[in-house]
DNA sequence: CTCCGTTTTGCAAATCATTTGCATTTATAT
DNA sequence: ATATAAATGCAAATGATTTGCAAAACGGAG
């Protein structure tokens, strides 16, 4: 993905390129796998100055511009992931919460007449399946 | 569902069936969709004495022993939901936040080859759609 | 039916993720 | 270079969830 694509949206609609926004945009562009705001932070601060709020904020705004999707993959924590790397889903191990993504999509073989029929108008599509990875597979037994 | 099942499963294991306990298995398992600590917490009080604290820790209880489900459907909140309802998954208004328990599932399509390959085993699959509800349809500009 | 040991509860305080108010700093158009 | 709106840092607030501990309730044994 192309950061200077997503640099010139956010100039195009008024948004400042501040260092810690172009830090964390990069930063949430290289990750191969979703990141939460303590990651976003821990690895920004390597790079520059950065608050948390900051972070926050910018997660919230990437947000809202569709730059970046959420995902309430586990409980407690937001996970943060860049879009536009390809439509995909998740499976996520109980045992050490790696997020893997997998190209498996149910979406095609949706039958959405029966969701017409509920006047649900849908928007997008989560997919996600639990289990355990091959690490933790072994000590499946908890 | 039948509440005596639970019932016996939890005195068999040793826990014991407090009222503040049972009222809230009884909650979860009238609800047509699935519900926060807080609703049940609202929903517990006007039936007897019970604190917040009691509450969490029965519903923490009550998914380790696979009794209830816990859904990470909304950011910030954890939902809870009776097992042994039928398999089903949910469609979720971004408008007004709204469950709705869908039919629809993905999973018979499922190809577990392409999960073998990742040496992932699942255990549980959630497939989530998210949209408009008929009434927060028409506001959908936002 | 009462007593005992164990499990649960209530309460208050702690924790953790996330949000917010406000004064100060910074990016950008002129 | 300068003005100004937008963004940041900091500290404090919020909201969900968790925890320690003493008191109360459950369920088996006598």
């Amino acid at each position: 993905m192309d950061v200077y694509i997503i640099e010139k949206q956010l100039r195009n609609k008024g948004y400042k390129l501040t260092e810690q926004r172009s830090i964390l945009i990069d930063i949430l562009n290289k990750s191969e796998t979703p990141c939460t705001a303590q990651e976003v932070y821990e690895a920004a601060r390597q790079k520059c100055n950065i608050n948390f709020s900051t972070v926050y904020r910018n997660l919230e705004l990437l947000s809202k511009l569709k730059i970046i999707t959420s995902l309430n993959i586990k409980q407690g924590v937001t996970h943060f992931e860049i879009m536009g790397a390809g439509h995909h889903h998740h499976a996520i191990c109980k045992g050490c919460g790696e997020v893997q993504v997998i190209e498996i999509c149910p979406c095609h073989s949706l039958d959405s007449r029966m969701l017409e029929q509920l006047g649900f108008t849908p928007t997008e599509l989560k997919f996600e399946i639990y289990g355990y990875c091959s690490k933790c597979n072994i000590e499946q037994n908890r």
